[in-house]
DNA sequence: TACGTCAACCTGTATA
DNA sequence: TATACAGGTTGACGTA
């Protein structure tokens, strides 16, 4: 056995014994140096020995091999790679992470060091790669969620100011049609005792729905009725905003349109219903609750889809 | 002294 | 069945 020639490690301030120009024995730092072979083996406890011991051998080829090695130097404690050894066995890793056996023992021949030893660190080294790849995994994942997440709060932030402004929008439209109702009352006749419409204009559905949108517009108010009660649908609010859900008016100054034609066909159906000739208890001739605001109101908007879709309707609206 | 790192080991599994 | 590997563990060591 040759003789340690000590060698001083400044990287880790560690003292070492390298032996020929093969492997170093690592002795640890100055407090550790000369503790001697009896106290490592005393660090061993019972368990460690009863199971295949550092220095033990093994059926094995490469540990046959290592046995030799031990033997040599046993007692001694764990080794370190120097860095150079580590330097060569990363340039290696880097090309190829596997260990075929010829490269094995090249490497091992190369460095000085068992096959075994080499076949270990690459093993350990595989499993150090795949830690680090699991955080870097999850760096990568936690960068996007968090990508992800604020998006959704923006989205979010707009989504809740686009509500707001589509309340805004509704309290206009109230707003405008209570000023319009105020208007109709003032200016229609007294009868009050008369729940009869003025027989200037038509009861009758047929009728109803005959009248031009300019007459019946400037006449409904003729009606006796309150003008609140027909524009009345039933759930106390505009006949207009109560049976479309949601935005379905879009203001573009002081006018309104409808966003599509399906909202308009949606919500007025008895004009659909004597297009296609199909019956429905709506369309039995009573009064669903709209009235003629409402139905005036559809019959012009109808006709603006129509008309948008390049069907001349005239003035005359029959359903 | 607690904790992190590293070499070496153990066990179970896949493969030729 | 031998071999290699993954995943987990152990014990030595360095360091804050």
């Amino acid at each position: 056995m040759e003789p340690c020639r000590f060698f001083f490690d400044p990287s880790t301030t560690s003292s070492a014994c390298q032996q020929g120009g093969g492997n170093m024995l690592f002795l640890g730092n100055a407090d550790h140096v000369f503790r001697g072979p009896k106290s490592v083996m005393g660090l061993m406890d019972q368990e460690s020995s009863r199971r295949r011991s550092f220095f033990s051998s093994s059926s094995s080829q490469d540990e046959l091999f290592d046995e030799e090695y031990y033997d040599e130097q046993l007692p001694e404690k764990k080794r370190r790679l120097t860095p150079d050894q580590v330097h060569m066995l990363e340039k290696s890793f880097e090309t190829e992470n596997k260990l075929e056996p010829e490269r094995k023992t090249q490497l091992a021949k190369k460095l000085g060091l068992q096959p075994r030893q080499v076949a270990v660190w690459f093993q350990n080294r595989r499993a150090r790669w795949k830690t680090k790849q699991l955080e870097r995994d999850y760096d990568l994942l936690k960068s996007s969620y968090d990508s992800l997440l604020s998006n959704y709060d923006s989205i979010l932030k707009e989504n809740h100011k686009l509500k707001s402004e589509v309340v805004s929008i509704n309290q206009k439209l109230e707003t405008k049609e209570e000023t319009s109702n105020i208007k109709a009352a003032a200016f229609a006749p007294d009868h009050a005792d008369d729940d009869k419409c003025d027989p200037l204009v038509p009861a009758g559905d047929e009728m109803r729905d005959a009248v031009p949108i300019s007459y019946a517009a400037g006449l409904q108010y003729s009606c006796s009725v309150k003008v609140e009660d027909r524009l009345s649908s039933g759930s106390g609010g505009s006949a207009v905003v109560d049976e479309v859900e949601g935005p379905q008016l879009v203001d573009s100054g002081d006018s309104y349109n409808f966003l599509n034609e399906d909202n308009v066909h949606n919500n007025y159906p008895h004009h659909h219903h004597h297009h296609s000739g199909v019956n429905s208890e709506e369309d039995d001739g009573s009064d669903d609750g709209r009235g003629y605001f409402s139905d005036v109101f559809a019959a012009a908007v109808e006709e603006q889809v129509q008309q948008e879709e390049g069907v001349s309707m005239g003035w005359w609206v029959w359903s």
